[in-house]
RNA sequence: GCACCCGUAGUUCAGCUGGAUAGAACGUCGGCUUGCGGAGCCGGAGGUCACAGGUUCGAAUCCUGUCGGGUGUACCA
C-alpha cells in the first residue's frame, strides 16, 4: 500500500508543479494519521517557495482521492493521509499474506559454524537462532533457502585435540574409546581439547608434535583413510562431534541441510589460491599471502609455510563450492565480528578473479553472548559460557515463574530475547528477564497468541461483514496489523528479525487496549470484532513463525 | 600506531537511507479489578541522545575532531 501511495504522490507532484521528487511516504505518529509525506518540504526547497503553500495544494489533489477520510497540512508542511476505515480493514484482513518477492531465488545461508572436537558454546546458540531467522524472513519472501554450516575438521585446534586423546589412550590405539560412554563423549572432547591447548602453550615439545599431527590429519583426511590406528581415532571422534551438534540443533528446533566440514572445501580453495599465485597472491616469506595492505585492508596468509590453506584460503574455497552446490542468487554468511576483516580481505581478492559472487554476498557479524555482570571468556581455558548453560538457565528461571514450563516456553524465551536487538553489539542474556511473562518476551507473545486462539474458538464464525466505520481501539487494531507487511519488508531488506519483534509486542500492546475496552463475543459488532481478532491472531503466528518461535496449545 | 564496530532514562534496548513533543520494557510511585484467558489496562517521576564544531528550513540520525569502550592487526579459526 505505501508503495502505490508513493506513486500517487509522485504524480501529483509532477501534475501541479511538473518535477519528478522523491517523495518519501512513511508512518507517522498515529495522532497524525496513517501515511505522511514530506514531499512539499522537498519541493520547497527546489522551488524556493513557501512548503506550506506547496503543500495545501498537492493536499487539495490528493484528496479527490475516496481512499482517503481525510488529507491536511501540518507542522513545517508536512501531508498526512487518513485512510477511510473501511479501506483499512480491508488491508488488515490480509495483512499475514506477504509478498513473495524473492520467489525462485537461490539463496544460500550459512551460520552457526561450529568445529567439530569443540564445545558447543553460547555464540553458536545465538548465531544459530538469528542465522534460522533471518533465512525463515527469506524463505517468507519465496526464497529457496539452503540452510548450511561449516566448520573446522581439520587443522591446528584438531591437532591440539587429537594430541591429547592420543595422550589419554596411551598412543594410537582406537579400542581405549569404547570406554567412553555415549553421553560423555562430547564433554570428554572438550577436555581433550583444553589439555591439548595447554600443553600447546606451555610444552615446546608438544608443540612440535602437534604440527607433525596436524600435516598427518591433513592427509588421512584427503586420502579417506579410515583404517589406519590414527584414522579410525580421527574419524571415530569426528563422528561424535557431528552427531553432538545434530543432536543440539534438533533440541533447539532448527536444522540445517548440509554441512560443510573445512576439509571438504580445503583442496578447492588451495588449489585456486595457487593457480593465481603469482598475480592475485603473492609469494612472501615462503607463504602465500594477499597483499591487502595496498587496499588499506590487512595482509593475510592464505596457504602456510608447510603448504597448509589457512582460513582463509577454505574460505576462498567454501564460496567457490557453494556456487558448485547452489548456483546461489545471494549467499548470507553470518559470523562474530572478529571475522569481519578477515572476510574482508577474502572477499577482496576473490572479487580479482569472480567480481559476481563477491558482489552476491552479504556478511552480517555479531557480537559476544554474555551474562549480566559477567567477566571475560575464553574457550581455550575451558570457562566458556556452554549453549547447554543458556538452556539450563532459562529452564530454571522459568520453572521458578511456571513449575509446568515446557521447551516450548524456554526456547520462545532465549530466541526472543537473542532477536530482539539488532545484530553487531554484544548480547547481554537475562535469563530472569527472558522467561518473564510480563514486558517484552517470548513468553509475553506466546501467551498473547495463546489468548487470542482461544478467543477465536469460543467465538465461532463470523460473518464476512465488512466495516464501514471503526471506533478508535478498533481503528488502531486495524491499521496497526496492517501494517505487518511494511515491516517485513524492512526486515527482509536489512536482514534484521529484531523490526519483527519490536512490531509484534507492539501490536500485542495494541490489542490489549482494544481488548481491554471492546466486548468481542456477544456484540452488536461482533462480527468485526471477531475478523479483526482472526487477523491479529494470523499475524502474530505469522511474525512468531519467522522469529522460529513455536507455541504451545495452552499455558 | 593503523583499520573496523560501538557510546540514547537507574538497567536492557528501539529509533539512525535527516523530519513533528526522542519511545518501549524492567525497576520505581499511584490508580482500575468477581475479567470474552487480568500473563491485562490507565497515569506519574526519570534524558545535556558521550563531548565540541560543521552542513541544513530542520540533526540522536549526515560530516570533521576529541574522549571513552570493544575487536582485529602474517602463517589459529
Amino acid at each position: 500500500m505505501d508503495k502505490e501511495l508513493q506513486n500517487r504522490i509522485s504524480s501529483a507532484c509532477k501534475k501541479l508543479f511538473g518535477k519528478d521528487v522523491s517523495a518519501q511516504v512513511f508512518r507517522p505518529d498515529e495522532q497524525f494519521g496513517d501515511f505522511s509525506t514530506n514531499c512539499a518540504l522537498k519541493l520547497a526547497g527546489e522551488l524556493g517557495s513557501n512548503p506550506r503553500e506547496i503543500a495545501g495544494q498537492i493536499a487539495e489533489e490528493l484528496s479527490a482521492d475516496e481512499n482517503f477520510k481525510d488529507v491536511s497540512v501540518a507542522g513545517p508542511g508536512f501531508i498526512n493521509i487518513t485512510l477511510q476505515d473501511s479501506v483499512l480493514f480491508t488491508s488488515s484482513m490480509t495483512a499475514h499474506k506477504l509478498e513473495k518477492t524473492l520467489a525462485s531465488r537461490s539463496i544460500v545461508t550459512e551460520y552457526s559454524d561450529p568445529n567439530p572436537f569443540k564445545v558447543l558454546h553460547a555464540g553458536h546458540l545465538y548465531t544459530s537462532v538469528v542465522g534460522d531467522s533471518i533465512s525463515n524472513i527469506l524463505e517468507s519472501a519465496g526464497a529457496k533457502v539452503h540452510r548450511v554450516n561449516y566448520g573446522g575438521d581439520v587443522g591446528l585446534h584438531v591437532a591440539k585435540t587429537m594430541w591429547a586423546i592420543l595422550e589419554k589412550l596411551g598412543g594410537e590405539k582406537p579400542g581405549g574409546l569404547d570406554g567412553i560412554k555415549k553421553d560423555g563423549r562430547a564433554d570428554w572432547l572438550a577436555e581433550c581439547y583444553v589439555s591439548g591447548n595447554d600443553a600447546y602453550e606451555d610444552n615446546p615439545q608438544a608443540k612440535e608434535e602437534m604440527a607433525v599431527l596436524n600435516k598427518k590429519i591433513y592427509k588421512l583426511v584427503e586420502k579417506k583413510d579410515k583404517d589406519s590406528p590414527l584414522g579410525k581415532i580421527y574419524w571415530t571422534t569426528r563422528s561424535w562431534s557431528y552427531e553432538y551438534f545434530d543432536d543440539f540443533y534438533a533440541r533447539i528446533g532448527i536444522s540445517f541441510e548440509k554441512y560443510y566440514p573445512e576439509s571438504t572445501v580445503a583442496e578447492l580453495g588451495l588449489s585456486t589460491v595457487k593457480e593465481n599465485t603469482p598475480g592475485i597472491y603473492s609469494e612472501s616469506d615462503g607463504a602465500i599471502v594477499y597483499e591487502g595492505e595496498k587496499e588499506g585492508l590487512h595482509t593475510r596468509v592464505f596457504v602456510t609455510r608447510e603448504g597448509l590453506p589457512t582460513y582463509e584460503a577454505k574460505e576462498v574455497g567454501l564460496i567457490l563450492q557453494k556456487q558448485k552446490d547452489y548456483a546461489f542468487d545471494k549467499s548470507v554468511v553470518i559470523t562474530a565480528n572478529e571475522i569481519s576483516q578477515y572476510m574482508q580481505v577474502v572477499l577482496k581478492s576473490i572479487e580479482k578473479f569472480a567480481p559476481e559472487l563477491v558482489e552476491k554476498t552479504a556478511h552480517l557479524t555479531h557480537g559476544l553472548v554474555k551474562l549480566p555482570g559477567a567477566q571475560k571468556m575464553s574457550s581455550r581455558k575451558g570457562n566458556v559460557l556452554k549453549a547447554v548453560d543458556i538452556i539450563d538457565l532459562a529452564e530454571e528461571s522459568s520453572k521458578k515463574i511456571n513449575p509446568s514450563t515446557t521447551p516450548d516456553i524456554v526456547l520462545g524465551a532465549i530466541k526472543y530475547s537473542f532477536l530482539k536487538s539488532g545484530l553487531g553489539g554484544d548480547v547481554i542474556f537475562d535469563a530472569k528477564e527472558s522467561v518473564s511473562i510480563e514486558g517484552n518476551s517470548g513468553p509475553y507473545l506466546q501467551y498473547a497468541l495463546v489468548r487470542a486462539k482461544s478467543i477465536l474458538q469460543k467465538a465461532g464464525k463470523a460473518s464476512e461483514s465488512s466495516a464501514d466505520e471503526l471506533n478508535g481501539e478498533e481503528r488502531s487494531l486495524a491499521r496497526k496489523i496492517s501494517i505487518y507487511p511494511e515491516v517485513f519488508a524492512t526486515a527482509l531488506e536489512e536482514l534484521s528479525p529484531h523490526h519483527i519483534c519490536t512490531y509484534l509486542y507492539e501490536l500485542a500492546q495494541v490489542f490489549n487496549r482494544f481488548y481491554e475496552k471492546n466486548r468481542v463475543i456477544g456484540d452488536a459488532r461482533s462480527d468485526i470484532r471477531i475478523r479483526l481478532v482472526g487477523a491479529y491472531a494470523q499475524v502474530l503466528g505469522s511474525g512468531l513463525d519467522i522469529l522460529g518461535i513455536t507455541t504451545p496449545e495452552k499455558m
